[in-house]
RNA sequence: GGGGGUGCGCCGCAGUUGGAGAGGCGGGAUGGACUGUAAAUCCAUUGUUUCGGCUGAGUAGGUUCGAAUCCUACCACCCCCA
């Protein structure tokens, strides 16, 4: 099955312009995305766009990571109803330097005659002036034809800086530059990116004389309507210090059951027969797939140690039979490795030495809830255990006596948010 | 530049002849029940507090026994005209 197929059954297609799937079939394809460093780290959402360059080099084609050094300075007004707040150099150079090494993960780089190529495109620009830009990349389309764009015309009626504007010339010319000195005829994107790539086809056209590609991935949503790449609690990166893999996990354990056909094309690496297969076997299990899904993920974009980690630590933290007595046999070494993925909190040691109250605990000691009327709610609801141990009066007291091993204590906030609160 | 409108809880709306606001509806969110750590459904909660209160209708003043409501200035956003 060549790339385009691929993506077809994968649901991965939104739009192409004519002559890709030839282009695909004819031969080794070189094909580009392009990632602006407006995050310290990739999100999953992002990572959509990484799964199509990995099943880009799976099928034989060279893939082109252009990090955006220059268009991150710029901001991208597609799917944006808001100018954007500019970040600083410095932000943005420390972003694109975690954003690379992640990509190194997922990406090879370094063997083949198909390894990936990354490039900045910073170097496109940092030499070149403001004559030069407005002569040679300028000229090459007009307001009009700019104006025409959705991402352009959505914000006439609230405002669009000239910076943002001018923001599909840039990427424009990325194209052509990446087109020159790497023969890469194909960009990808989300379909939000639809406009600016068919800018970039259009300064090849003119400026090159020679025909480009686009093709752009459909926008992902979930069957609630919700944004995907999102929780509850905030974006889900890919860094495991700002979404430890444990919550990784529980993101995809957590999808809703009609997500997991769009899910399990999009971003698992099996082929449509396994994928067929495992949706038939698994037709009267749905939390079994989104296992699988959620194992397969954790492990490629973690690790194997991870997974083991924190599947361990899932089946424990959620398994009904675990009670206040299990806890307390916990050893040193299952504590420590729990703390590592949930939720912790530091208390001094000292404060847990007289009785501390529990609202106090949930909220000066630690900012697990806000307020203290929240944390009064909470305990209302029968929301907060400690130690497994349902909190059932706002009277209830933590003492140093209440410590696993002097030094570990379980709180759940409701029936998921699973918190360890440790003594220092 | 001129004219008009809007501004309250996380969001969107109601609500005014000046009469008790922690306050209606809808959504969202959180918790609980049932399930499966899913969905749907149902229930509860949704400013804060030392549980005495306190704060609260864009901001700052004013009128008044009493202001979300009336007046003045300013700010923000929206619409119309230039």
């Amino acid at each position: 099955m060549d790339f385009f197929e691929e993506l077809r059954w994968r649901g991965m297609l939104k739009d192409s312009t004519p002559g890709v799937e030839e282009a695909f079939k004819a031969g080794k394809v070189t094909a580009y995305i392009g990632f602006d460093p407006t995050a310290p780290s990739m999100t999953i959402g992002n990572y959509v766009q990484i799964m199509l360059l990995t099943l880009l080099q799976k099928s034989g084609h060279q893939p082109v990571v252009l990090m955006g050094g220059a268009t991150g300075r710029i901001g991208d007004p597609s799917g944006k109803d808001k100018e954007r707040q500019l970040k600083s150099f410095e932000e943005l150079d420390s972003n694109l330097q975690h954003q690379v090494k992640q990509m190194e993960k997922f990406l090879n780089f370094t063997e083949g005659d198909n390894k990936a190529i990354l490039a900045n495109n910073l170097d496109f620009y940092k030499e070149m002036n403001i004559l030069d830009f407005l002569r040679d990349v300028g000229k090459t389309l007009t307001v009009n034809y700019m104006m025409s764009k959705d991402s352009v015309k959505n914000r006439l009626e609230t405002g669009l800086s000239f910076t943002e504007f001018s923001y599909q010339l840039l990427q424009a010319y990325d194209f052509q530059m990446l087109f020159k000195e790497y023969g890469c005829t194909v960009q990808m994107g989300g379909s939000d990116q639809w406009g600016n790539i068919t800018s970039g086809t259009e300064f090849i056209r003119r400026n090159l004389s020679e025909k480009a590609f686009a093709v752009t991935t459909p926008l992902l949503t979930k069957a609630d309507g919700t944004k995907f790449g999102k929780s509850e609690s905030g974006n889900i990166w890919l860094d495991p210090e700002k979404t430890t893999p444990y919550q990784f996990y529980q993101f995809w354990i957590n999808a809703d059951d009609r997500d997991s056909p769009t899910f399990m094309r999009y971003f698992t690496l099996k082929s449509k027969e396994e994928v067929e297969a495992l949706e038939k076997e698994y037709a009267d299990n749905p939390r079994g797939l989104k296992a699988i899904l959620a194992e397969e993920l954790t492990r490629r974009v973690h690790s194997d140690e991870d997974f083991e980690a924190v599947l361990k630590v899932s089946e424990l933290m959620f398994n009904k039979k675990v009670d206040s007595e299990m806890v307390k046999q916990l050893d040193l070494k299952t504590l420590n490795a729990i703390a590592k993925e949930i939720p912790s909190y530091q208390v001094p040691k000292s404060t847990l030495d007289g009785q501390i109250n529990i609202l106090d605990l949930l909220t000066e000691q630690t900012d697990i809830l806000e307020s203290k009327s929240a944390a009064k709610r909470a305990i209302k609801n029968n929301a907060i255990s400690i130690n497994k141990v349902k909190a059932t009066s706002e009277d209830i007291t933590v003492s140093s006596a209440d410590l696993i091993h002097d030094r570990f204590l379980f709180l759940d906030n409701g029936k998921k948010n699973k918190m360890i609160i440790e003594a220092v």
